[in-house]
DNA sequence: TTCACTAATTGGGCTACACCAATTTGGCTT
DNA sequence: AAGCCAAATTGGTGTAGCCCAATTAGTGAA
Protein backbone atom coordinates (compact mmCIF):
# COMPACT_ATOMS: atom_id res chain seq x y z
CA UNK A 1 0.00 0.00 0.00
CA UNK A 2 1.32 3.26 -1.07
CA UNK A 3 2.52 5.79 1.89
CA UNK A 4 1.64 8.82 1.21
CA UNK A 5 -0.98 10.90 -1.28
CA UNK A 6 0.71 13.37 -3.44
CA UNK A 7 -0.73 16.97 -2.61
CA UNK A 8 1.11 18.64 0.62
CA UNK A 9 2.63 15.76 2.34
CA UNK A 10 5.00 16.33 5.20
CA UNK A 11 3.19 13.91 7.53
CA UNK A 12 0.47 14.71 9.70
CA UNK A 13 -2.21 17.60 9.61
CA UNK A 14 -0.48 19.39 12.24
CA UNK A 15 2.70 19.37 10.63
CA UNK A 16 1.53 20.60 7.11
CA UNK A 17 -0.35 23.24 8.84
CA UNK A 18 2.93 24.56 10.98
CA UNK A 19 5.03 24.63 7.36
CA UNK A 20 2.02 27.16 6.11
CA UNK A 21 2.29 28.84 9.67
CA UNK A 22 5.85 29.57 9.57
CA UNK A 23 5.23 30.43 5.54
CA UNK A 24 3.35 33.38 7.24
CA UNK A 25 5.33 34.22 10.02
CA UNK A 26 8.84 34.50 7.61
CA UNK A 27 6.59 35.95 4.66
CA UNK A 28 4.20 38.68 5.12
CA UNK A 29 3.97 39.01 9.16
CA UNK A 30 6.38 41.47 11.04
CA UNK A 31 6.75 40.80 15.07
CA UNK A 32 3.79 41.53 16.76
CA UNK A 33 1.42 41.34 14.06
CA UNK A 34 -1.50 39.57 15.00
CA UNK A 35 -2.00 35.84 13.74
CA UNK A 36 -5.15 34.64 12.28
CA UNK A 37 -7.61 33.35 15.09
CA UNK A 38 -7.45 29.68 15.67
CA UNK A 39 -11.10 29.33 14.63
CA UNK A 40 -10.35 30.99 11.49
CA UNK A 41 -7.36 28.76 10.92
CA UNK A 42 -9.35 25.78 11.91
CA UNK A 43 -12.19 26.68 9.03
CA UNK A 44 -9.73 28.07 6.53
CA UNK A 45 -7.58 24.79 6.28
CA UNK A 46 -10.47 22.14 7.07
CA UNK A 47 -9.06 21.04 9.93
CA UNK A 48 -10.47 21.22 14.13
CA UNK A 49 -8.97 23.70 16.03
CA UNK A 50 -7.05 20.61 17.92
CA UNK A 51 -5.22 20.78 15.25
CA UNK A 52 -4.37 24.30 14.87
CA UNK A 53 -3.86 24.28 18.45
CA UNK A 54 -1.45 21.69 18.27
CA UNK A 55 0.59 23.38 15.50
CA UNK A 56 0.51 27.00 17.51
CA UNK A 57 1.84 24.87 20.69
CA UNK A 58 4.34 24.01 18.68
CA UNK A 59 5.52 27.78 17.44
CA UNK A 60 4.91 28.87 20.80
CA UNK A 61 6.86 26.38 22.42
CA UNK A 62 9.89 27.52 19.84
CA UNK A 63 9.29 30.77 20.75
CA UNK A 64 8.25 31.90 17.48
CA UNK A 65 5.00 32.86 17.97
CA UNK A 66 3.02 34.12 21.98
CA UNK A 67 -0.14 33.78 22.99
CA UNK A 68 -2.19 35.73 24.94
CA UNK A 69 -5.65 34.20 26.57
CA UNK A 70 -8.62 36.73 24.46
CA UNK A 71 -6.19 38.41 22.75
CA UNK A 72 -4.66 36.15 20.21
CA UNK A 73 -1.78 34.91 18.77
CA UNK A 74 1.44 36.95 18.05
CA UNK A 75 4.65 36.40 15.79
CA UNK A 76 7.75 36.70 18.27
CA UNK A 77 10.73 39.36 17.83
CA UNK A 78 13.30 36.85 15.84
CA UNK A 79 15.69 37.86 19.16
CA UNK A 80 17.17 34.27 20.12
CA UNK A 81 14.10 32.49 19.35
CA UNK A 82 14.45 29.02 18.66
CA UNK A 83 14.06 26.88 22.14
CA UNK A 84 17.04 24.01 22.62
CA UNK A 85 16.73 22.03 19.74
CA UNK A 86 18.60 18.60 19.18
CA UNK A 87 20.83 18.57 16.18
CA UNK A 88 23.83 17.45 14.53
CA UNK A 89 27.04 19.56 15.23
CA UNK A 90 26.65 20.39 11.14
CA UNK A 91 22.81 21.63 11.34
CA UNK A 92 24.10 23.37 14.33
CA UNK A 93 26.13 25.64 12.63
CA UNK A 94 24.49 25.95 9.36
CA UNK A 95 21.97 27.81 11.77
CA UNK A 96 24.56 29.98 12.88
CA UNK A 97 25.16 31.03 9.46
CA UNK A 98 28.33 28.69 9.38
CA UNK A 99 29.94 26.11 7.48
CA UNK A 100 30.48 22.67 9.01
CA UNK A 101 33.66 20.72 8.63
CA UNK A 102 36.23 18.28 10.02
CA UNK A 103 39.72 17.79 10.39
CA UNK A 104 41.86 14.78 11.44
CA UNK A 105 38.91 12.09 11.52
CA UNK A 106 39.94 8.71 13.51
CA UNK A 107 37.79 5.96 13.32
CA UNK A 108 38.30 2.89 15.69
CA UNK A 109 36.59 -0.01 17.30
CA UNK A 110 37.54 -0.92 20.96
CA UNK A 111 36.05 -2.26 24.45
CA UNK A 112 33.46 0.47 25.62
CA UNK A 113 35.81 0.57 29.67
CA UNK A 114 34.27 1.20 32.39
CA UNK A 115 33.02 5.09 32.21
CA UNK A 116 31.82 4.68 28.84
CA UNK A 117 30.21 1.59 29.52
CA UNK A 118 28.31 2.75 32.00
CA UNK A 119 27.11 5.83 30.28
CA UNK A 120 25.92 3.69 27.44
CA UNK A 121 24.84 1.10 29.91
CA UNK A 122 26.52 -1.83 28.65
CA UNK A 123 29.40 -4.20 29.65
CA UNK A 124 32.60 -2.71 29.58
CA UNK A 125 33.59 -5.70 27.49
CA UNK A 126 31.57 -4.51 25.33
CA UNK A 127 32.73 -3.14 21.76
CA UNK A 128 32.12 0.38 20.72
CA UNK A 129 33.50 2.38 17.72
CA UNK A 130 35.30 5.33 18.51
CA UNK A 131 34.64 8.51 16.60
CA UNK A 132 37.36 11.53 17.35
CA UNK A 133 37.21 14.60 15.31
CA UNK A 134 38.33 18.42 15.37
CA UNK A 135 35.13 20.07 14.45
CA UNK A 136 35.69 23.23 12.32
CA UNK A 137 32.78 25.93 11.07
CA UNK A 138 34.26 27.73 8.86
CA UNK A 139 37.37 26.22 8.53
CA UNK A 140 38.29 27.22 12.37
CA UNK A 141 38.69 25.05 14.74
CA UNK A 142 35.62 24.97 16.40
CA UNK A 143 35.07 22.14 19.10
CA UNK A 144 36.88 18.95 20.11
CA UNK A 145 35.04 15.54 20.02
CA UNK A 146 34.63 12.48 21.05
CA UNK A 147 31.46 9.74 19.81
CA UNK A 148 31.39 6.39 21.39
CA UNK A 149 28.57 4.44 19.67
CA UNK A 150 27.62 0.33 20.65
CA UNK A 151 28.77 -1.93 17.96
CA UNK A 152 25.86 -3.73 17.88
CA UNK A 153 24.10 -1.00 16.95
CA UNK A 154 25.85 0.14 13.71
CA UNK A 155 28.28 -3.15 13.13
CA UNK A 156 30.52 -2.33 10.49
CA UNK A 157 30.55 1.55 11.11
CA UNK A 158 34.43 1.74 11.90
CA UNK A 159 34.64 1.12 8.59
CA UNK A 160 32.91 3.15 6.29
CA UNK A 161 33.91 6.90 5.73
CA UNK A 162 32.73 9.08 8.53
CA UNK A 163 32.27 12.35 6.73
CA UNK A 164 29.02 15.46 7.60
CA UNK A 165 26.71 14.87 9.67
CA UNK A 166 26.95 11.45 12.06
CA UNK A 167 23.48 11.52 13.04
CA UNK A 168 22.47 11.15 8.70
CA UNK A 169 25.09 8.53 8.40
CA UNK A 170 23.05 6.52 11.27
CA UNK A 171 19.93 7.03 9.97
CA UNK A 172 20.48 6.39 6.58
CA UNK A 173 22.49 3.10 6.94
CA UNK A 174 20.87 1.85 10.14
CA UNK A 175 18.02 3.12 10.44
CA UNK A 176 19.22 4.70 14.26
CA UNK A 177 17.78 8.29 14.63
CA UNK A 178 18.13 10.13 17.78
CA UNK A 179 15.04 10.91 19.54
CA UNK A 180 16.51 12.57 22.50
CA UNK A 181 19.96 13.44 24.57
CA UNK A 182 20.28 14.18 28.28
CA UNK A 183 23.35 16.93 27.78
CA UNK A 184 25.16 18.13 30.78
CA UNK A 185 27.66 21.18 30.44
CA UNK A 186 30.74 22.54 31.92
CA UNK A 187 32.87 25.65 32.26
CA UNK A 188 36.20 24.58 32.38
CA UNK A 189 39.88 26.32 30.70
CA UNK A 190 41.43 24.71 28.26
CA UNK A 191 44.88 22.68 28.81
CA UNK A 192 48.07 23.68 26.79
CA UNK A 193 47.49 20.64 24.56
CA UNK A 194 43.74 21.09 24.05
CA UNK A 195 44.22 24.86 23.07
CA UNK A 196 46.73 23.92 20.38
CA UNK A 197 44.26 21.86 19.14
CA UNK A 198 41.40 24.23 18.98
CA UNK A 199 44.14 27.49 18.33
CA UNK A 200 43.71 29.82 21.18
CA UNK A 201 45.47 30.83 23.91
CA UNK A 202 46.43 28.88 26.53
CA UNK A 203 43.87 28.51 29.66
CA UNK A 204 41.20 29.74 27.65
CA UNK A 205 37.69 29.38 28.76
CA UNK A 206 35.64 26.49 26.99
CA UNK A 207 32.48 24.55 27.09
CA UNK A 208 33.00 20.72 27.97
CA UNK A 209 29.94 19.06 26.82
CA UNK A 210 28.48 15.46 27.33
CA UNK A 211 25.79 13.94 25.87
CA UNK A 212 23.71 10.75 26.11
CA UNK A 213 21.87 10.56 22.81
CA UNK A 214 18.74 7.76 22.73
CA UNK A 215 16.64 5.93 19.55
CA UNK A 216 13.27 6.44 18.97
CA UNK A 217 13.38 3.21 20.89
CA UNK A 218 14.96 4.96 24.06
CA UNK A 219 17.82 2.94 23.92
CA UNK A 220 21.16 4.54 24.46
CA UNK A 221 22.85 4.83 20.55
CA UNK A 222 25.65 7.25 21.72
CA UNK A 223 28.02 9.20 24.12
CA UNK A 224 29.53 12.14 23.31
CA UNK A 225 32.20 14.13 24.91
CA UNK A 226 32.61 17.81 23.31
CA UNK A 227 34.97 20.28 24.48
CA UNK A 228 33.58 24.05 22.27
CA UNK A 229 35.92 26.91 22.50
CA UNK A 230 34.10 29.56 24.37
CA UNK A 231 35.28 32.50 22.34
CA UNK A 232 33.28 31.31 19.40
CA UNK A 233 30.35 29.00 21.04
CA UNK A 234 27.38 30.14 22.94
CA UNK A 235 24.33 28.51 24.26
CA UNK A 236 21.00 30.64 23.53
CA UNK A 237 17.83 29.76 24.20
CA UNK A 238 14.45 29.87 25.52
CA UNK A 239 13.13 28.58 28.61
CA UNK A 240 9.15 28.57 29.67
CA UNK A 241 7.78 28.55 33.29
CA UNK A 242 6.14 25.11 33.05
CA UNK A 243 2.94 26.08 35.55
CA UNK A 244 2.99 26.04 39.46
CA UNK A 245 5.14 23.93 41.44
CA UNK A 246 5.32 20.26 42.01
CA UNK A 247 8.63 19.27 43.67
CA UNK A 248 7.64 16.06 45.69
CA UNK B 1 -9.62 34.35 49.69
CA UNK B 2 -8.12 31.53 50.61
CA UNK B 3 -5.23 29.82 48.61
CA UNK B 4 -5.76 26.42 48.36
CA UNK B 5 -8.46 23.47 49.05
CA UNK B 6 -7.64 20.63 51.04
CA UNK B 7 -7.51 17.50 49.02
CA UNK B 8 -5.75 17.26 45.42
CA UNK B 9 -6.97 19.76 43.28
CA UNK B 10 -4.56 22.61 41.87
CA UNK B 11 -6.28 23.64 38.61
CA UNK B 12 -6.80 22.12 35.68
CA UNK B 13 -7.75 17.80 35.72
CA UNK B 14 -4.60 17.69 33.58
CA UNK B 15 -2.95 18.87 36.65
CA UNK B 16 -4.35 17.01 38.59
CA UNK B 17 -3.69 13.56 37.18
CA UNK B 18 -0.06 14.63 36.69
CA UNK B 19 0.15 15.39 40.24
CA UNK B 20 -0.97 11.89 40.74
CA UNK B 21 1.12 10.21 37.79
CA UNK B 22 4.17 11.66 39.40
CA UNK B 23 3.31 10.03 42.58
CA UNK B 24 3.02 6.98 40.91
CA UNK B 25 6.43 7.46 39.54
CA UNK B 26 8.01 8.20 42.99
CA UNK B 27 5.81 5.77 44.44
CA UNK B 28 5.84 2.43 43.38
CA UNK B 29 7.16 2.37 40.22
CA UNK B 30 10.87 1.61 39.36
CA UNK B 31 12.64 3.08 36.05
CA UNK B 32 11.59 1.24 33.01
CA UNK B 33 8.29 -0.06 34.81
CA UNK B 34 5.22 0.24 32.72
CA UNK B 35 2.43 2.79 33.45
CA UNK B 36 -0.76 2.28 33.09
CA UNK B 37 -2.10 2.62 29.70
CA UNK B 38 -3.86 5.66 28.19
CA UNK B 39 -7.09 4.28 27.94
CA UNK B 40 -7.00 2.69 31.38
CA UNK B 41 -5.89 5.84 33.01
CA UNK B 42 -8.75 7.69 31.50
CA UNK B 43 -11.04 5.27 32.70
CA UNK B 44 -9.97 4.93 36.20
CA UNK B 45 -9.63 9.00 36.43
CA UNK B 46 -13.00 9.84 34.79
CA UNK B 47 -11.58 11.95 32.51
CA UNK B 48 -10.86 11.70 28.39
CA UNK B 49 -7.81 10.18 26.54
CA UNK B 50 -6.72 13.51 25.73
CA UNK B 51 -6.66 14.50 28.92
CA UNK B 52 -4.45 11.52 30.21
CA UNK B 53 -2.32 12.44 27.14
CA UNK B 54 -1.83 16.20 28.12
CA UNK B 55 -0.44 14.81 31.22
CA UNK B 56 1.79 12.73 30.15
CA UNK B 57 2.99 14.81 27.11
CA UNK B 58 4.52 17.33 29.81
CA UNK B 59 6.13 14.02 31.47
CA UNK B 60 7.58 13.10 28.75
CA UNK B 61 8.88 16.37 27.64
CA UNK B 62 10.70 16.40 31.24
CA UNK B 63 12.30 13.14 30.54
CA UNK B 64 10.41 11.91 33.47
CA UNK B 65 8.95 8.85 31.11
CA UNK B 66 8.78 7.96 27.74
CA UNK B 67 6.51 6.13 25.07
CA UNK B 68 6.87 3.85 22.61
CA UNK B 69 4.03 3.48 19.87
CA UNK B 70 2.60 0.08 20.25
CA UNK B 71 4.47 -0.51 23.92
CA UNK B 72 3.56 1.76 26.35
CA UNK B 73 4.41 4.04 28.41
CA UNK B 74 7.47 3.45 30.79
CA UNK B 75 9.16 5.21 33.95
CA UNK B 76 12.41 6.84 33.10
CA UNK B 77 15.72 6.49 34.72
CA UNK B 78 16.36 9.25 37.13
CA UNK B 79 19.75 10.20 35.36
CA UNK B 80 19.14 13.62 34.51
CA UNK B 81 15.64 13.69 33.82
CA UNK B 82 14.47 17.32 34.07
CA UNK B 83 14.49 19.16 31.13
CA UNK B 84 15.67 23.04 31.13
CA UNK B 85 13.22 24.55 33.57
CA UNK B 86 12.71 28.66 34.04
CA UNK B 87 12.70 28.77 37.75
CA UNK B 88 14.62 31.28 40.33
CA UNK B 89 17.54 31.02 41.79
CA UNK B 90 16.19 29.41 45.20
CA UNK B 91 14.52 27.13 43.36
CA UNK B 92 17.10 25.78 41.39
CA UNK B 93 19.31 25.63 44.23
CA UNK B 94 16.73 23.58 46.40
CA UNK B 95 16.22 21.21 43.09
CA UNK B 96 19.79 20.62 43.55
CA UNK B 97 19.47 20.18 47.43
CA UNK B 98 21.24 23.44 48.19
CA UNK B 99 20.19 26.00 50.50
CA UNK B 100 19.68 29.47 49.08
CA UNK B 101 20.77 32.44 50.57
CA UNK B 102 22.47 36.03 49.62
CA UNK B 103 24.99 38.19 50.68
CA UNK B 104 25.52 42.06 50.13
CA UNK B 105 22.33 42.47 48.47
CA UNK B 106 22.05 46.39 47.43
CA UNK B 107 19.10 47.86 45.58
CA UNK B 108 19.23 51.07 43.78
CA UNK B 109 16.66 52.94 41.05
CA UNK B 110 18.70 53.84 38.44
CA UNK B 111 18.34 55.30 34.49
CA UNK B 112 18.85 52.33 32.26
CA UNK B 113 21.40 53.47 30.04
CA UNK B 114 21.89 52.11 26.76
CA UNK B 115 22.75 48.41 26.99
CA UNK B 116 20.14 47.80 29.62
CA UNK B 117 17.51 49.77 27.60
CA UNK B 118 18.57 47.54 24.58
CA UNK B 119 17.65 44.76 26.55
CA UNK B 120 14.57 45.89 27.80
CA UNK B 121 13.37 48.09 25.01
CA UNK B 122 12.69 50.89 26.78
CA UNK B 123 14.62 54.12 26.59
CA UNK B 124 18.12 54.47 27.88
CA UNK B 125 16.33 57.56 30.19
CA UNK B 126 13.52 55.05 31.60
CA UNK B 127 14.42 54.51 35.26
CA UNK B 128 15.37 50.25 36.47
CA UNK B 129 15.42 49.18 39.75
CA UNK B 130 19.12 47.55 39.98
CA UNK B 131 19.21 44.67 42.27
CA UNK B 132 23.08 42.92 43.08
CA UNK B 133 23.37 40.23 44.64
CA UNK B 134 25.98 37.22 45.84
CA UNK B 135 23.69 34.61 45.58
CA UNK B 136 24.98 31.70 48.13
CA UNK B 137 24.51 27.81 48.47
CA UNK B 138 24.75 26.28 51.72
CA UNK B 139 26.50 29.30 52.65
CA UNK B 140 29.23 29.38 50.26
CA UNK B 141 29.17 31.78 46.90
CA UNK B 142 28.05 30.21 43.92
CA UNK B 143 27.04 33.04 41.75
CA UNK B 144 27.34 36.66 41.52
CA UNK B 145 23.86 38.68 39.89
CA UNK B 146 22.89 41.81 38.36
CA UNK B 147 19.50 42.28 37.56
CA UNK B 148 17.55 45.48 36.23
CA UNK B 149 13.88 45.46 36.11
CA UNK B 150 11.78 48.37 34.22
CA UNK B 151 10.78 51.03 37.78
CA UNK B 152 7.50 51.53 35.51
CA UNK B 153 6.18 47.76 36.42
CA UNK B 154 7.56 47.91 39.62
CA UNK B 155 6.90 50.84 41.50
CA UNK B 156 8.52 51.29 44.40
CA UNK B 157 10.51 47.85 44.30
CA UNK B 158 13.61 49.62 45.77
CA UNK B 159 11.98 50.85 48.99
CA UNK B 160 11.43 46.63 49.44
CA UNK B 161 13.38 44.27 51.46
CA UNK B 162 14.30 41.53 48.56
CA UNK B 163 15.30 38.61 50.82
CA UNK B 164 14.95 35.35 49.02
CA UNK B 165 13.16 34.90 45.91
CA UNK B 166 12.47 38.26 43.65
CA UNK B 167 10.13 36.25 41.33
CA UNK B 168 8.35 35.39 44.33
CA UNK B 169 8.23 38.89 45.54
CA UNK B 170 7.27 40.39 41.99
CA UNK B 171 4.68 37.84 41.76
CA UNK B 172 2.85 38.80 45.44
CA UNK B 173 3.41 42.50 45.21
CA UNK B 174 3.47 43.81 41.35
CA UNK B 175 1.31 40.83 39.77
CA UNK B 176 4.35 40.08 37.85
CA UNK B 177 4.82 36.16 36.82
CA UNK B 178 7.31 35.55 34.60
CA UNK B 179 6.00 33.07 31.20
CA UNK B 180 9.50 32.53 29.57
CA UNK B 181 12.96 34.07 29.02
CA UNK B 182 15.80 34.08 26.67
CA UNK B 183 18.87 32.80 28.05
CA UNK B 184 22.31 33.20 26.59
CA UNK B 185 25.00 31.17 28.66
CA UNK B 186 28.72 31.82 27.87
CA UNK B 187 32.18 30.23 29.52
CA UNK B 188 34.57 32.93 30.75
CA UNK B 189 37.20 32.94 33.12
CA UNK B 190 37.03 34.75 36.56
CA UNK B 191 39.64 37.87 36.83
CA UNK B 192 40.59 38.42 40.04
CA UNK B 193 38.26 40.45 41.49
CA UNK B 194 35.46 38.65 40.90
CA UNK B 195 37.40 35.50 41.90
CA UNK B 196 37.53 37.03 45.55
CA UNK B 197 34.14 37.62 45.45
CA UNK B 198 33.17 34.07 44.41
CA UNK B 199 36.31 32.69 46.75
CA UNK B 200 37.93 30.89 43.85
CA UNK B 201 40.95 30.74 42.42
CA UNK B 202 42.46 33.74 40.02
CA UNK B 203 40.82 32.77 36.22
CA UNK B 204 38.95 30.02 37.26
CA UNK B 205 36.54 28.96 34.85
CA UNK B 206 32.83 30.24 34.75
CA UNK B 207 29.29 30.78 33.15
CA UNK B 208 28.47 33.99 32.46
CA UNK B 209 24.34 33.95 31.55
CA UNK B 210 22.84 36.77 30.81
CA UNK B 211 18.63 36.33 30.66
CA UNK B 212 15.68 38.75 29.80
CA UNK B 213 12.50 37.75 31.17
CA UNK B 214 8.91 38.33 29.95
CA UNK B 215 5.74 38.47 31.84
CA UNK B 216 2.29 36.74 31.12
CA UNK B 217 1.57 39.89 28.68
CA UNK B 218 4.66 39.42 26.69
CA UNK B 219 6.61 42.50 27.99
CA UNK B 220 10.17 42.25 29.28
CA UNK B 221 10.32 42.47 32.99
CA UNK B 222 13.69 41.55 33.97
CA UNK B 223 17.47 41.67 32.15
CA UNK B 224 19.73 39.71 34.71
CA UNK B 225 23.47 39.22 34.01
CA UNK B 226 25.08 36.19 36.59
CA UNK B 227 28.28 34.74 36.95
CA UNK B 228 28.58 31.34 38.39
CA UNK B 229 31.36 29.18 39.75
CA UNK B 230 32.19 26.64 37.15
CA UNK B 231 32.84 24.15 39.88
CA UNK B 232 29.59 24.50 41.55
CA UNK B 233 27.35 24.95 38.59
CA UNK B 234 26.41 22.83 35.62
CA UNK B 235 23.74 22.43 33.35
CA UNK B 236 21.91 19.26 32.78
CA UNK B 237 18.87 18.97 30.98
CA UNK B 238 17.44 16.93 28.10
CA UNK B 239 17.11 18.21 24.51
CA UNK B 240 14.62 16.43 22.17
CA UNK B 241 14.84 16.17 18.35
CA UNK B 242 11.88 18.39 17.46
CA UNK B 243 10.36 16.39 14.45
CA UNK B 244 11.62 16.46 10.58
CA UNK B 245 13.04 20.01 9.27
CA UNK B 246 11.71 22.88 8.35
CA UNK B 247 14.55 25.33 8.14
CA UNK B 248 13.14 27.70 5.37
C1' DT C 1 -16.32 63.74 27.24
C1' DT C 2 -15.48 60.31 30.40
C1' DC C 3 -16.07 56.20 32.64
C1' DA C 4 -18.25 52.00 33.88
C1' DC C 5 -20.54 48.09 32.33
C1' DT C 6 -21.87 44.69 28.86
C1' DA C 7 -21.30 41.83 24.95
C1' DA C 8 -18.43 39.82 21.49
C1' DT C 9 -14.00 37.90 20.54
C1' DT C 10 -10.28 34.75 21.30
C1' DG C 11 -7.32 31.52 23.56
C1' DG C 12 -7.57 27.48 27.29
C1' DG C 13 -9.45 23.09 28.63
C1' DC C 14 -12.39 19.17 28.24
C1' DT C 15 -15.78 15.35 26.52
C1' DA C 16 -16.81 11.65 23.29
C1' DC C 17 -15.75 9.10 19.45
C1' DA C 18 -13.09 7.31 15.42
C1' DC C 19 -9.34 5.50 12.84
C1' DC C 20 -4.26 4.74 11.98
C1' DA C 21 0.42 2.69 13.09
C1' DA C 22 3.74 0.22 15.75
C1' DT C 23 4.35 -3.47 18.96
C1' DT C 24 3.25 -7.51 21.41
C1' DT C 25 1.07 -11.67 22.08
C1' DG C 26 -0.61 -16.10 21.21
C1' DG C 27 -2.05 -19.66 18.38
C1' DC C 28 -1.06 -22.27 14.28
C1' DT C 29 1.97 -24.37 11.11
C1' DT C 30 6.02 -26.70 10.04
C1' DA D 1 10.53 -26.83 19.48
C1' DA D 2 10.93 -23.13 16.32
C1' DG D 3 9.13 -19.84 13.39
C1' DC D 4 5.53 -17.31 11.12
C1' DC D 5 1.29 -14.83 10.86
C1' DA D 6 -2.93 -12.75 12.46
C1' DA D 7 -5.30 -10.51 16.10
C1' DA D 8 -5.33 -7.75 20.19
C1' DT D 9 -3.06 -4.06 22.55
C1' DT D 10 -1.36 0.56 22.94
C1' DG D 11 0.23 4.97 21.66
C1' DG D 12 -0.52 8.81 17.66
C1' DT D 13 -3.58 11.85 15.16
C1' DG D 14 -7.89 13.73 13.92
C1' DT D 15 -13.13 15.35 13.97
C1' DA D 16 -17.04 17.80 16.20
C1' DG D 17 -18.69 20.39 19.69
C1' DC D 18 -19.07 22.32 24.51
C1' DC D 19 -18.05 25.67 28.26
C1' DC D 20 -14.69 28.71 30.76
C1' DA D 21 -11.49 32.81 31.29
C1' DA D 22 -9.14 36.83 29.82
C1' DT D 23 -9.23 40.59 26.77
C1' DT D 24 -11.12 43.93 23.81
C1' DA D 25 -14.50 46.72 21.70
C1' DG D 26 -18.74 48.86 21.96
C1' DT D 27 -22.67 50.85 24.31
C1' DG D 28 -24.84 53.82 27.32
C1' DA D 29 -25.19 56.56 31.45
C1' DA D 30 -23.33 60.36 34.29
Amino acid sequence: MHQVEASARSGSKSAQLRAHLIGLIEGGLKPHDKMPTERDLAEQFGVTRLTVRRALDQLDHEGRVYRTQGAGTFVSEPRIAKSVELTSFSDDMRARGLKPGSLATKVAEIAAGAEIGAQLGISPRDRVTHIHRVRTADNEPMCIEHTYIPSHLAPGLAGLEVEGSLYDLLADRFHLRVSKAEQSIHATVLDPDLARQLDVAEFSPAFRVTRVAYDSRNRRMEYAESLYRADRYSYDFVIYRSSKDDRS
